[in-house]
RNA sequence: GCGAAAGUAGCUCAGCUGGUAGAGCGCGACCUUGCCAAGGUCGAGGUCGCGGGUUCGAACCCCGUCUUUCGCUCCA
């Protein structure tokens, strides 16, 4: 199978049983937005749990918080996402080759420069000795020139860029004949800024004072609450602040289904560390991320990491988990080591100290940091993925199946009369009555029960219980499997037993201990 | 964002040189059915992505637009 056809398959399921549609559908969608239906938020939830319980209820030195989407804009000011991606662009037709606006420009700065040098350099040979290079910048004719015009286009730039005006700033590319690198010709498009961050504004007026962003990572929504937490919780370090919640980016190019898209949800822990211990705490959280995911039995060989080599502003190592998606292997995960850079930032913009009393080694400083940071939409790609296969069967004919781990599935347990007839639908439907509090559990009495067990199969239910004659007589009923489609007749208690062993979430994060 | 291709029922698709839509599966009701999809009967569901244009007449031809896919580009 194709890697497209892959996504297509895993596209096409997912909107078929309700996992995932595409947002506003009705009106032909919006691009790289989708919502999530019934299936989709059960299984979505549930891998929220797992990360939740496994970062924040197994570790003593992990606490949850929930921040708002919004935050005060110098947040952003601080986090250098304001300055860092707002950059103009402009295409060149020919070539289809990008470039920033202002790069061009100053390239085309720097060739008038180079120009001044090669005059330099002449007179100096003219000269000789005698050759004063001040007063020759100031004087010769041409140099003066070349100045005034670097002088103009300077201003001219930052003129456009501080007030926005990009069409003067295409205007100006186009005046001084900068031509495309690659092709040659000078077919531009117009300059477009692509802010990274959505911006809308707070409170009743729309003056430029009340912009407002929506947040374009959960993190900073720690780092600003660091001491609070810290304070509230008596934390001492090392200890991590841990969140899940939905950021806002505005991708250029969002494409490959739930992968990158515009609004996505995050798992985010920022650990607090002691300067120097950073990279200890980055091997430990990247040891136990990897195990968070290899628990799932997807297969070791589908992890590798990826680390980074050119790092971010803010880190002194990065490494991404890496997934085999059925688009190939991709990131899923980034454990960063970014220093106290946000700290730091949020002390110098905010004025307020963000510094910890370590009575270890009697002093104050602001923790460095290391952070996991999990998309929760690549997460569920990734169990999706993983799970759905389709299998021929060995009498010839073949089923679609989705092996998700019991723990995460959306439905844990289909109850199911053998026939809609004969009081097994009211005997099954009080069984799922004692059941249902405990577990996800689906009532289905349609059609044959070959073909409802093989729609359970296909949204990955990893039980069947059916209820048959003897059920009424002696209170017992078959548990079928979803992975080995084998079959055992259980009493009611049993059941409730073996529900509790292969379908609870605490089993696996017991594994993560070890 | 640029280039190319596609868009007909919930899904997969058919629909001739233009003459106002069909199939299979799925879905619903009833019947049948004692354990691994594809039994019977009946039924619901489409202004052919949207907006213009050409034409006596457009699912079909032309233009625009939206969405999707692929390639390029970008990616903390």
């Amino acid at each position: 199978m194709s890697q497209q056809e892959g996504l297509k398959k895993i596209v096409s399921h997912a909107k078929e049983y309700g996992f995932v549609f595409q947002s506003s559908e009705i009106y032909d969608g919006l691009a790289a937005v989708y919502d999530y239906g019934p299936l989709g938020v059960a299984l979505k939830n549930n891998i929220k749990a797992y990360w939740y319980k496994a970062m924040v209820d197994a570790h003593e030195n992990v606490v949850g918080v929930d921040t708002a989407i919004f935050m005060h804009p110098k947040t952003w000011k601080a986090s250098g996402h304001v300055d860092a991606f707002s950059d103009p662009l402009i295409d060149n037709k020919d070539s289809k080759k990008r470039y920033r606006a202002d790069v061009l420009i100053e390239e085309h700065i720097a060739k008038i420069e180079s120009k001044i040098k090669k005059e330099v350099t002449k007179a100096q040979k003219r000269f000789g000795d005698a050759f004063d290079q001040a007063q020759f910048l100031q004087t010769n004719g041409r140099v003066v020139d070349y100045q005034k015009k670097i002088t103009e286009i300077n201003s001219e730039m930052k003129r456009c860029l501080e007030a926005e005006d990009f069409t003067a700033l295409k205007q100006l590319i186009e005046d001084l004949g900068i031509a495309c690198p690659v092709s040659g010709s000078k077919n531009w498009t117009d300059v477009r800024q692509f802010n990274l961050m959505f911006d809308t504004e707070i409170g009743a007026l729309a003056d430029g004072s009340s912009k407002i962003y929506l947040r374009p990572e959960t993190a900073q929504g720690i780092f600003v609450n660091f001491l609070n937490v810290q304070k509230t919780t008596r934390q001492k370090i090392p200890f991590g602040i841990a969140q899940i919640g939905k950021a806002f980016r505005n991708e250029i190019v969002a494409r490959q289904f739930i992968f990158r898209m515009r609004e996505f949800e995050q798992m985010e822990m920022q650990f607090f560390v002691a300067p120097g211990d950073e990279m200890k705490w980055y091997e430990y959280w990247k040891g136990y991320r990897l195990k968070w995911h290899k628990a799932l039995g997807f297969g070791e060989e589908k992890y590798r990491f990826h680390d980074h080599i050119k790092l971010a502003h803010y880190a002194n190592a990065a490494s991404d988990i890496e997934f085999e998606f059925a688009i190939g292997f991709k990131e899923l995960e980034g454990i960063h080591s970014r220093t106290d850079f946000d700290l730091t930032q949020h002390q110098e913009l905010s004025g307020k100290k963000l510094q910890y009393f370590d009575n270890q080694l009697n002093k104050s400083y602001v923790p460095y940091v290391v952070e996991t940071s999990i998309g929760l939409d690549r997460m569920f790609l990734a169990v999706l993925s993983s799970a759905l296969k389709e299998q021929s069967l060995e009498d010839g004919s073949s089923r679609v199946v989705m092996q998700i781990p019991a723990f995460l599935a959306p439905y844990k347990l289909a109850v199911l009369p053998l026939v809609k007839k004969d009081g097994l639908p009211e005997k099954a439907r009080s069984i799922l009555q004692d059941l249902k509090f405990d577990y996800a559990v689906h009532y289905d009495e349609k059609d044959s029960i070959g073909k409802r067990y093989r729609r359970q199969d296909a949204i990955g239910t990893p039980f069947c219980l059916t209820i048959d004659h003897q059920s009424l007589e002696d209170d017992t009923c078959t548990l079928r499997d979803r992975d080995s489609m084998t079959q055992e007749r259980l009493t009611l208690q049993d059941i409730q037993l073996r529900l509790q062993q292969k379908v609870s979430i605490s089993q696996i994060l017991k594994q993560l201990e070890k």
